[in-house]
DNA sequence: ATAAGCACTTACCAAGTGGTAGGTTGAATG
DNA sequence: CATTCAACCTACCACTTGGTAAGTGCTTAT
């Protein structure tokens, strides 16, 4: 039983690991598509274009990350709780999917990294961050403050969830893999102690 | 009295923007040269190839790190004060010259954005990375530690002082730019804080 | 049987890419 | 005065890019 359009997935995975690796002006359709084993204008048939295949590889980011963040809501009862075990799950996610904290950052750093020219579209990821803060709000620690506290909390908590798997296969590089092996161990307990942390 | 190759100094100041907005291979030697008012040619003249002006500008980046940070190391005494220093400075930099941040960044979670043939070539940044790593961990909570103890903490640390500036263009869109000038304020006197912190 | 539509394919194109070849200019040097 | 050299320039090239046109084969609905 084969799920639906299971070319589309394929070519939607791969491109999203060339994606996080190379960045969107490093990405060329036909490498993504030549990965998958179909023509390039395959890849066209189902998504239109290079900035709507971009669009939905981001769609499909903020669906899992939302996804994953609804499911944490639902294991915690404080918001703390919560916290804890989405990051908990981003972070266990993120150190074998590295493409994903790499695919997050970007976002987060690159600006009109795809220039549609429809200037009203929504923002990707935008789903998944607002509920985040909201989450982040709840805090105890951040009941009080303003927006822009809890905001600067996200980008604290996405940052240190996601800094070390992104870059794990350059650090490799450059100090090893057993000092990556360490850091991996580390960064697994270490986002706990971050939350609980005043930052 | 202009300083020596002017427009050499801003075909690089130009590319470090342009490669950190856009990456490697959104960079186009047309689109620098075109910016700085010269032909594509020459931006060879000056440096050859395009992979070696992307190492020409890592290391350019890699210097004014560094130069940060030896900088930081005469403010103070103790490795704390050396590590708030360099990254107070690096902040305040940051802060107004966001192509920094998201270029290190870059450098950071890319891996081997630009294929350069010789593969025996040292990796960039590597040179302020060690001596930094040495600071941190020369501190006294980090004394006995491991070096993948330390290498986090610096990740940690870069990934604190680097990820809101570079994304703050990006969130300026998202949340308007009232917050993300609330969230400068905050930005600039987290990095203390998290310094004394256990990470 | 046939029409429709999905899931692709090959063939092609205009624009842009990094890079080369071969100048030209003007100042410094012998 | 002749030569050399850096600092550029125009013209061009091979190649890749995203995207279009026009099919082909296969399944499904009428």
């Amino acid at each position: 039983m084969p799920t639906l359009a299971p070319t589309r997935t394929r070519l939607l995975q791969v491109a999203s690991i060339r994606l996080a690796e190379r960045g969107y002006h490093g990405t060329s359709l036909a490498a993504v598509a030549e990965d998958v084993g179909v023509s390039k204008q395959a890849l066209l048939h189902y998504f239109g274009s290079k900035a709507l295949l971009y669009r939905a590889v981001l769609d499909q980011l903020g669906q899992d990350l939302l996804q994953m963040l609804f499911s944490a809501m639902q294991d915690g009862q404080s918001a703390e709780q919560q916290l804890d075990s989405f990051f908990a799950e981003l972070t266990a996610r993120a150190v074998q999917d590295p493409w994903l904290p790499s695919l997050l950052l970007r976002v987060l750093i690159e600006d009109r990294e795809a220039e549609s020219g429809d200037a009203a579209l929504p923002l990707p990821l935008q789903d998944f961050l607002e509920p985040l803060i909201a989450v982040i709000q709840a805090t105890e620690r951040l009941k009080g403050a303003s927006f822009a506290q809890a905001l600067a909390t996200a980008l604290h908590l996405l940052g240190g969830a996601c800094l070390f798997p992104a870059a794990q296969a350059g650090l490799a590089q450059r100090f090893g893999p057993v000092v990556v092996e360490q850091l991996r161990d580390i960064s697994l307990t270490q986002i706990q102690a971050l939350r609980a942390t005043r930052q």
